[in-house]
DNA sequence: GACACGTGGCC
DNA sequence: TGGCCAAGTGT
């Protein structure tokens, strides 16, 4: 096995910068967030830091990572955990999992990773990976179920660390060997007991998984939105905003839309701007 | 439980 | 070439 060393595994990273992380990673590949991260720690060493600052400048530094309202709750969970935490990330799921943002997944991955705390990691890695090994099957059912979260559970060795390690090493077999796509079979250790290649790896046989529509949808008007606020130095008018989307209808229902979101700020005199960013 | 929610790279 | 996918969460 390959595990990479990524800057928020190392020993030294602090809680903190594992949360960033987490948040960072739902739903976006490594490769796209390690500059981020970066720059993000950078300029917000602590949750204080990110705390003290306005929440657009959270929004316009999460760039392009997608899914802006992350960086929103990002923040509100630095305020959150200067709030109630004394300023430290908290080390209990349950704790955890009452910030913006963080859920069940991002709990157990801050936990186990950050502290050492033996936690049931299930992200959709660690699913793909049970599923052909243990059951057999090309994919995991498209949403995550409480067998597989008591098969994980079973799984887990004992000892905490060990435990944390190992959630780590079939994150990264799934990440690197057991693919969605084109798995690497020819150089993964369970090969030999691997229940989908018994069966001879047959295709996946659940329903057939809806994509995601994109041209013309209001996730992509309000991405187009949101990239004229985040690249402009202050606040913008309505007439660069309909330079991007000239459909008014479903513009003006995004614009609510992002304003309702707390992603955009209208101001007084038409214009707009990332919340609290300087004007 | 289904849906909404960004962005870009890969086969 | 374009559908599929990437360390999910909140409603």
């Amino acid at each position: 096995m390959h595990r990479r060393d990524l800057p928020w595994r190392r020993r030294g990273c602090s809680p903190w910068g594992v949360l960033v992380s987490e948040v960072m990673l739902q739903q976006t590949p490594v490769a796209r967030v390690e500059p981020v991260w970066h720059r993000w720690m950078e300029r917000w060493p602590t949750p204080a830091a990110l705390a003290g600052a306005p929440a657009g400048e959270a929004v316009r530094a999460w760039d392009r990572l997608g899914y802006p309202r992350r960086a929103l709750r990002l923040h509100a969970a630095a305020g959150a955990v200067v709030e109630r935490h004394g300023g430290r990330v908290p080390d209990g799921e349950e704790e955890l999992r009452s910030l913006p943002g963080v859920g069940a997944y991002t709990a157990a991955a801050v936990a186990a990773f950050a502290f050492g705390r033996r936690t049931v990691v299930v992200d959709t890695n660690v699913r793909r990976v049970h599923a052909r090994a243990v059951g057999g099957r090309a994919l995991p059912a498209p949403a995550l179920t409480a067998a597989e979260t008591a098969l994980a559970g079973r799984l887990l060795p004992a000892d905490a660390p060990t435990a944390a390690t190992w959630s780590v090493a079939v994150m990264e077999l799934g990440a690197l060997v057991c693919t969605a796509r084109a798995p690497r079979c020819g150089s993964c250790p369970l090969v030999r007991r691997c229940a989908w290649v018994a069966a001879g790896s047959p295709p996946d046989d659940g329903p057939p998984r809806r994509g995601q529509a994109w041209e013309g949808t209001d996730r992509q008007c309000r991405g187009r939105l949101l990239q004229v606020l985040r690249e402009a130095e202050g606040a913008v008018a309505g007439g660069r905003l309909r330079a991007v989307w000239p459909e008014e209808l479903q513009r003006e229902r995004c614009l609510d839309g992002l304003v309702a979101d707390g992603l955009v700020e209208p101001l007084a005199d038409g214009r707009y701007a990332l919340p609290g960013s300087p004007r």
